[in-house]
DNA sequence: CGGACGAATAGATAATTGTCAATATGTCAT
DNA sequence: ATGACATATTGACAATTATCTATTCGTCCG
């Protein structure tokens, strides 16, 4: 996973509506409407905000008859948690850990 | 760590020049001027992007004479990394995981 | 078919953001 | 003190964004 696609990811869960959908994601796969009741926003707002989560591919959606239930992307998922892990603060110029 | 500080530290790292400058804080510290050599950005925009990652308190700078120095801070990037890794993508309806 | 209901799109708007040029501030060396 | 240089601040501007209302599109059921 290169930078942009980070970043791309990071911007779609720097907004704070956003990053709490990502958390009820976590718990398990949840529909629209279920999460249009967390939130004191209207449904355009949260198909817009469902549209950047899955643009970035962190987010996929299963469309069974009216309803739209969304999921974390597991390769994605995956692949941001490795990108992140991997950064590190202890790379001092003195060249200790800690 | 809460919700909105992971938010803030996401949006921090949704601009790609800034996430770029985490991952080369990541190799070790680096003055103001050594990023800027990096970037084909002015001293000002730098200096706004720095300060963003520091106010989310991700990134420390320790002033000598008249040059910045940034690291990361481990204590923020472990925090937010235990977020990050704390997601998951296996809890389906389906109670199963793969 | 036709109404009901969930989701998407269009259009508008206020707020935020990334960037720059110009200027100010702070620190060092002479 | 004064000039040089690193950084910060200010003010401006174009681009992006989060949100809403109004409307359209899709799917189901009677």
């Amino acid at each position: 996973m290169n930078s942009i696609d980070v970043a791309l990811i990071c911007r779609a869960m720097g907004d704070s509506n956003r990053l709490q959908i990502v958390q009820m994601l976590s718990e398990g796969e949840k529909c629209a409407c279920k999460l249009l009741e967390k939130f004191v926003i209207t449904q355009p707002t949260l198909s817009h905000h469902m549209r950047i989560l899955c643009e970035c591919g962190l987010v996929e959606v299963r469309k069974e008859g009216k309803w739209n239930h969304y999921t974390l992307n597991c390769d994605t998922l995956a692949a941001f948690i490795n990108f992140i892990s991997g950064l590190e603060c202890c790379g001092k110029d003195v060249g200790l850990c800690q």
